[in-house]
DNA sequence: GTACAACTTCAAGTTAACTTTAAGTCAAGA
DNA sequence: TCTTGACTTAAAGTTAACTTGAAGTTGTAC
């Protein structure tokens, strides 16, 4: 397969799957000309990217767990790791979100006077509930994926 | 109080005070020779950005909030989408969270055999679960407050 | 044989929200 | 008076994960 196959196959754009080639995550098995050749193992391990890419693994992680070989080493402790990591993003989400519809209707005059609000504040100012990345960048993703024409 | 002062109290950096300035987030109420002066009411203020912050909104959307001026309008709809992105996060970091905890106690000889890893997998590569980035950008905002010496 | 779409490389650009650096200003204490 | 430390500006750097652009090559359909 050449590169626009396995770019259709998959959904990854070409120019990713360089950058990935070039970091080491896939392998081309070899060139017809200049134009790399993959073997369908790729589609498998472009799975497994996208897989680790959700889950919040970095893609140096990433590269870390597929090793250059076609074997699969995921430590056990890692994914227990990642795990704890998002029950902490769910819980900070999950009390923005609480606070957010509270203050949709909430009946003080200003948002300013109710105590609830004023208590999410004060968390927020202290650093307790994180900066709120997650939602940005997805919305940023979905700017780059519908550009304006 | 000078932007040393406001940076102290407020834990947030004096440049970022002054880059919030230059996007017209806060306001410095006068100058004692160089120096900006602010007010105390700026302290209130960073405590708002903070919360939006933490809340998903963009430092855009939360200058379009604060007004100029110290009124606040905040618009209950704009705060109710932006309680059902959050659903939907927290939705797909659940799912995320569960695969992970099977993941890392199943007993299938290799992950790739486990059906359920390999639905998980699928989920991934068609999108349905987004790219994780919300963990990833936490980690790089925690590398840069603790600074290799 | 030639046009053309699909590939190639390498470098630079994108994003948001800051931080860092360099060079300079200035008030106050010794 | 001199030094020191906190401030100032403007511009450039940082991060990850890509994307884009320019300039060149090539397999294939006509």
């Amino acid at each position: 397969m050449d590169i626009g196959e396995v770019a259709k196959l998959s959904g990854v754009p070409a120019s990713t799957l360089r950058y990935y080639e070039e970091k080491c995550l896939i392998r081309s098995v070899g060139r017809r000309g200049l134009r790399r050749l993959f073997n369908a193992g790729v589609l498998e391990r472009l799975a497994l990217i996208a897989l680790g890419r959700s889950a919040g693994f970095s893609l140096d992680e990433i590269a870390g767990m597929l090793g250059t070989q076609d074997e699969l080493r995921i430590d056990r402790h890692q994914l227990n790791e990642k795990a704890d990591e998002l029950d902490g993003t769910i819980r900070r989400l999950t009390a923005m979100r609480d606070g957010l519809r509270h203050a949709a209707d909430c009946s003080a005059p200003s948002h300013l006077e109710c105590p609830r609000f004023r208590r999410l504040m004060g968390l927020a100012a202290a650093g307790a509930l994180g900066d709120g990345s997650d939602s940005r960048k997805a919305r940023a993703r979905r700017r780059r994926s519908t550009p304006p024409e």
